[in-house]
RNA sequence: GGCGGCGUAGCCAAGUGGUAAGGCAGCGGAUUGCAAAUCCGCCAUACAGCGGUUCGACCCCGCUCGCCGCCUCCA
């Protein structure tokens, strides 16, 4: 049984969907006005596994997560400074240029961390006709009211506001550092839709004149259309809790009045060597940046060492730390060869490998705890390796493949393989070289083969010469 | 000021009311032409500090200290 931690409840509790084996998950995607950082990675991975556990499950998932190509201004700007249309003017582009190339942009990223693609990306732009629908309905219930071209939620109309945050109202003003509209009712209240003033070139069409929707409204309008009214686990940053998750939840069941999502799962922030990043702080890290200096698979398997919920500290150590834990995985998937699904013979000296299958889904069950997961698929990692000492059969040796691959390929979403081959040639050239080492040692040319080895480790190939005369020679993809 | 989280070995990081997974690094050994990989052994009388509850707490409660997040756009 998995078992969720649960924000609105705070407590950690026994996940059933509303229809099961259906399971809908929406996600707060990326707003794309720039390139995807260390956050992204580590919130997307994260609910990556999450799905692909799910489906292992059974469950019939539905994933969600949106693409914000609407530049929502900050709730209370004076400068009117949309993101989009900021990044635009510096880049000399269309507001939807923008959005396009950095759509393109994370989802290149995130291919290659190895985040399988959610069913649906829905665009906020292409969502405005519901998002109208939602303002309205809202304002038919009383839960609305227009300012002009502005339209606020009257937040005191809703008792439950402030249940996910665990913020009162009535706390709110005193610590606000916000300035209030003059048009608001009630300084609490939030936009559900602005005027555009005529420099805004992202607007639409609205009952209530040319204008462009509220930040939390695109999601409740989304989720909705294509998850129902409640929805299984809604998930996101810890960031967003407050005020974004707070807003939308409370307009999403002002407007139908069925509780929006059984679960809310927040994930915790990044940090880089102890401190904040931020875009405001200028430490931000991208992840083209990042890719670099280590493969992708490394940042994912150190995202997976430690848990969702907890903040993770980017630092070179670590990172090196996951490239060599990484390294472990990958000479035993070369080890071991092609696979088998799991299904060793009962009372067979395989035993382990489904005893290491049953604990790592435990770890999982457990509200995604990853790093159990990964310790599980190390202890296994080396039984594996022990059973290759004593000598194994193919027969074995392809179950145990299968069990690796279950875990760290299908589940934790690590592409056992080494980085792909520079060109065409290069696994061609690569077996020559190969016959020719193994063809000097066994004619004992060793400081000719040392040589060799040398060299190719100073172009960034590794030389490991196998039992049975054999030398495997791979690339290494690493920190620079 | 309000709300919330965290503090486990050199680094990273799980965990249970009954005496500490795993990874990296390090040390010793096996194996190897030498390596690499792999295997074996070693590596926290200790889980921020101080009290309390308990037969017994790292895990429950209280306090203190330290770090961090949110309350403003951010995954």
């Amino acid at each position: 049984m998995l078992r969720l931690h649960d924000t609105m409840t705070g407590a950690t509790r026994d996940f059933e969907p509303l229809s099961p084996p259906s399971a809908g998950i929406y996600v707060c995607g990326p707003t794309v006005y720039g390139d995807s950082h260390l956050g992204h990675a580590k919130s997307y991975v994260s609910f990556d596994v999450l799905v692909r556990f799910m489906r292992h499950e059974g469950y019939r998932v539905r994933y969600v997560q949106n693409i914000t190509d609407v530049g929502h201004l900050s709730e209370n700007s004076e400068t009117g400074d949309d993101k989009l249309q900021r990044q635009a003017r510096l880049e000399r582009l269309e507001p939807m240029e923008i959005a396009e190339k950095y759509t393109r942009s994370y989802f290149e990223d995130m291919d290659r961390l190895g985040n399988l693609r959610p069913d649906i990306s829905p665009r906020a732009s292409g969502h405005i006709p519901e998002q109208i629908e939602l303002v309205r309905a809202l304002i038919e219930k009383g839960h609305a009211y227009q300012a002009g071209g502005n339209v606020y939620f009257s937040v005191r109309s809703f008792p439950g506001y402030g249940r996910l945050s665990g913020r009162r109202p009535d706390d709110l003003l005193a610590g606000a550092r916000v300035e209030v509209q003059a048009d608001k009712r009630d300084p609490l209240d939030f936009a559900l839709r602005k005027e555009a003033d005529a420099g805004h070139i992202l607007k639409w069409r609205s009952p209530w004149g040319w204008g462009f929707p509220g930040w939390h409204l695109e999601c409740s309008a989304m989720a909705m259309r294509y998850l129902g009214e409640t929805i299984d686990i809604h998930g996101g940053g810890l960031e967003n809790v407050f005020p974004h998750h707070e807003s939308e939840t409370a307009q999403s069941e002002a407007a139908t009045g069925r509780q929006f999502a059984r679960f809310w799962l927040h994930n915790n922030m990044v940090t880089i060597d102890g401190q904040k990043m931020g875009k405001s702080l200028g430490n931000a890290r991208s992840l083209k940046e990042m890719f670099d200096l280590y493969e992708p698979m490394t940042i994912r398997l150190y995202i997976l060492r430690s848990h969702y919920r907890s903040p993770l500290d980017f630092s070179d150590e670590g990172l090196s730390s996951a490239a060599s834990a990484l390294g472990r995985i990958r000479d035993l998937a070369s080890r071991l060869g092609p696979s088998d699904p799991v299904s060793p013979p009962p009372d067979s000296a395989l035993q382990f490998v489904e005893e290491a299958v049953t604990a790592f889904t435990g770890r999982l069950s457990d509200d995604l705890d990853t790093p159990g997961a990964v310790a599980v698929l190390f202890d296994y990692v080396r039984k594996c390796n022990q059973a290759l000492e004593a000598g194994v059969e193919p027969g074995p040796r392809a179950v145990m493949s299968g069990g690796l691959s279950l875990m760290a390929c299908e589940m934790l979403g690590l592409s056992a393989r080494a980085a792909s081959a520079s060109s065409d040639t290069e696994p061609l050239l690569l077996g020559l070289l190969s016959e020719y080492r193994s063809m000097l040692r066994e004619r004992k040319l060793f400081a000719e083969a040392d040589g060799m080895r040398d060299a190719l480790a100073a172009g960034g190939y590794s030389v490991k010469d196998m039992p049975g005369g054999r030398s495997l020679i791979e690339r290494i993809s690493r920190a620079l």
